[in-house]
DNA sequence: TAATATGTTCTTTATTATGGAACATCATTC
DNA sequence: GAATGATGTTCCATAATAAAGAACATATTA
């Protein structure tokens, strides 16, 4: 029923060296981690050797190899959520010429497994991958809006409430009030509630059972992304897509 | 000096179910890797307890989890060679109407670290973190074109020449002499060596220093990417693109 | 040159992982 | 519906293994 130690430990360091991409030395890992140099130093002479880790040899520094990007090389490809999504999502993206995501849910967070950029000056993975909370994005809030009461409790039980805005959601009573909303509304909104100068709108994709397993958004600066633009045309348009995913993932309700 | 026995266990797992995105039983797993049901069970426990896999408890399968993509969320997008290529590959793409691909070299193999598609309708990630041999890629043969003479030997020590079409390289002599070549003409091709259908043209990109870090390429249909146009034109272009993606990097040779 | 900070290796010890066996659960077949 | 087989899970005694301190090596700085 115990985990085993020592992959615990290496997976760890895995997590960490993941936060230093310019790589990291065994001795700022000793004050990360807290284990000893010469188990580190163990554990990362195995994780080399699988190539999971790479050492700098001029700098020692270490940091991750390409084994991990050939891991995950399959992870969304056969995702038939991101396969079947994506041209949806291009074609919202160009329409509206903003930046939408898609999302799921993953332990209590939300995770971007895709991205359209809609000016292609940006860089392209900048997001995918990267896991956000749920209270301070439209995504998580709708995610959470097809959850069962049980597990939303199980979520926000777990969940920090940090104002990040001036606009944060910064309570548990509020919080479920507005799941409540957002799940009478069909639609979610992150009303500079994670960044000061972003506003977002996401809506749910849903499978053939007519369970929530995805959101997709649109997110942009508020100037550009305004509440009257939102009223007036992205509401309707969000929904839109929304049914037309989810129908084609096999969804038969309205 | 020893690896850890468990790590090195628990990633050969990790490596084996990303050969299964629909995720595999126990009990297949013990047949691909030689342990006993027991401790893949109590190593697959402490890679699920982590998040880097996942259980399935409807079908009790296990599949790689979103940890992985999350570790590798920063790897790319930091890597200066992709995100400064990226915007002359894409425009690479657009001229020639056809995929471009971004690679580096990973102990002794091509890894596709970005790819543009010209068609839209084919999915984006196919190919990003796979891997591919060095002899019947042109990407390949540039790459080691760049490499000492040592290193090239070490490569080739290691290489298993697989006909995999009836214009494959399949000796040592006619790779060395191809690997020459590449060296002075500046380019290399792929005429059907991988795939019978499929033509590419590869070239390289420079370092400041004038070492060769990455390469890149046009692949088509043979019938597409004919021997007339490449002749007529794509060396040409491909040879621009190398130099302004060098230059862009800080090499300043010619 | 000494001193400090770091990476690497070695060795002893006790912790820890191991795998067989027992048990549980499920599906299939007769 | 009982019996068989295939699988996942847990337990436990044992031996193998990982751990960490110490010694050593190397590089950097004062």
């Amino acid at each position: 029923m115990s985990n085993v130690q020592s992959i615990e430990r290496a997976l760890t360091i895995l997590n960490k060296l993941s936060e230093y991409p310019d790589g990291i030395q065994i001795a700022r890992l000793t004050e990360q981690v807290s284990l000893t140099k010469s188990t580190i130093h163990r554990l990362l002479a195995t994780l080399v050797s699988m190539n999971y880790v790479v050492k700098d040899e001029e700098t020692d520094k270490y940091k991750l190899g390409l084994q991990v990007l050939f891991l995950s090389r399959n992870l969304l490809n056969n995702s038939s959520i991101v396969t079947i999504a994506k041209p949806y999502l291009e074609k919202l993206s160009q329409e509206v010429n903003e930046t939408v995501h898609l999302c799921i849910e993953d332990h209590g967070e939300v995770i971007y497994i895709d991205k359209i950029e809609s000016n292609q000056t940006i860089r392209m993975y900048s997001r995918i991958g990267s896991r956000a909370p749920m209270y301070c994005t439209g995504v998580g809030k709708v995610l959470l809006s097809g959850a069962t009461p049980e597990h939303v409790d199980q979520v926000i039980s777990k969940t920090e409430f940090i104002p990040k805005t001036p606009y944060t959601i910064t309570s548990k009573e509020a919080f479920l009030k507005e799941i409540e909303l957002v799940k009478q509304q069909g639609y979610a909104l992150d009303n500079s509630e994670n960044e000061e100068v972003l506003r977002c709108i996401a809506a749910p994709i849903y499978d053939h059972k007519g369970k929530i397993i995805a959101s997709f958004s649109i997110s942009g600066p508020s100037n550009r992304v305004t509440m009257e633009l939102i009223n007036t045309s992205l509401i309707e348009k969000m929904k839109q897509y929304s049914l037309a995913i989810s129908r084609n993932l096999g969804y038969s309700g309205s």
